[in-house]
DNA sequence: GGTGGCTTGAAACTCGTTCTCAACCCCGGT
DNA sequence: ACCGGGGTTGAGAACGAGTTTCAAGCCACC
């Protein structure tokens, strides 16, 4: 949906995977390959659905099964985020050696930015700590309209996780 | 879950729903009622199974078809507000008086406290001006354990939505 | 090359949520 | 009070993301 911005570091994920792999004496199929080097060549969040296209497209054949145990897998291996933007699925993105960051999505068009905020990271650990409590992570999501979308006229806000007025699945 | 502390504006509300649907020209049907009022003297974040608990508590047995479109009329006339904890099902609150919060989410208990902060009221508005997005809403939610669950030896962290090692739905 | 154990894929299954549709109820008019 | 029509209800079917099952297959080490 975004243009497609300078690859990060693709390489040296599939390299991480490989020797999570390894050390764990886990197999390396040519199915967990393909699906993690699709995720790591993307700059996108991907859905499940999103993957078993790009596989499909380069003639790869993986049951969807192996697709979700394997994102399991990388999600696991803490080379993989996970995410849930509310759309009723979830979407994967590598995990880059960029620092913890938050999403600003658009409504519209589903675009998602990603930004980051020494104020919020400082000041989500004081509230955790005011409420007693031991702070593991947090999630801020911030759903708005995009510049481009808010040319176009007359936006309607058809996907709107989280709030009234959202629609079915 | 918490302790039920005093109980917010529930008789507002359900007066609020009431003209709702007077001037939508909604029937206001038992059913409808006895969910509203469950919901609005209930001080928790209730899932779909809660207020059916409720319900079959009270003796009434309402189709769960209803329960979802009786939360969706709510959500729409802006009484309820909709949560996703990534639990894998929806949680609703009613909307109090108060100003938007954020929530604290116990990741051994799953108690959920809420909070307020102008910082991040302002810090939001600001970070989706900087990208260009016209802000709709957001969702901050703070994950970690409380401090009752710390006391507890070797809590292990069972429910990690949004986050690596999560289990099952 | 053989072999043991983990992985795979198809299909069945789970579970939250939505849809369908005939029976039913609310409510304004009488 | 009674009617009538349009929205509502409930049971169950349907849906869709995600998980489990299990026999067949592949990886890696010998």
């Amino acid at each position: 949906m975004t243009s497609p911005p300078p690859k990060l570091d693709a390489g040296e994920l599939v390299e991480g995977f490989r020797s999570y792999m390894r050390d764990h004496n886990l197999p390396l199929t040519h199915q967990r390959e393909a699906i993690a080097s699709a995720l790591f060549h993307s700059e996108e969040h991907l859905s499940v659905e999103d993957i078993e296209a790009i596989l499909r497209d380069e003639n790869v054949h993986v049951g969807k099964a192996t697709v979700y145990r394997t994102l399991d897998l990388l999600v696991r291996a803490g080379l993989v985020d996970e995410h849930d933007f509310g759309e009723g699925f979830k979407r994967f993105e590598p995990r880059s050696a960029r620092s913890h960051h938050e999403h600003l999505i658009c409504l519209a068009c589903g675009k998602v930015v990603e930004f980051t905020s020494e104020r919020i990271e400082r000041m989500k650990a004081l509230i955790a700590d005011e409420h007693g409590f031991r702070h593991h992570h947090h999630r801020l999501d911030i759903y708005g309209v995009c510049s481009e979308c808010q040319g176009r006229a007359a936006v309607t806000l058809e996907r709107r996780p989280d709030k009234p007025g959202g629609g079915s699945r």
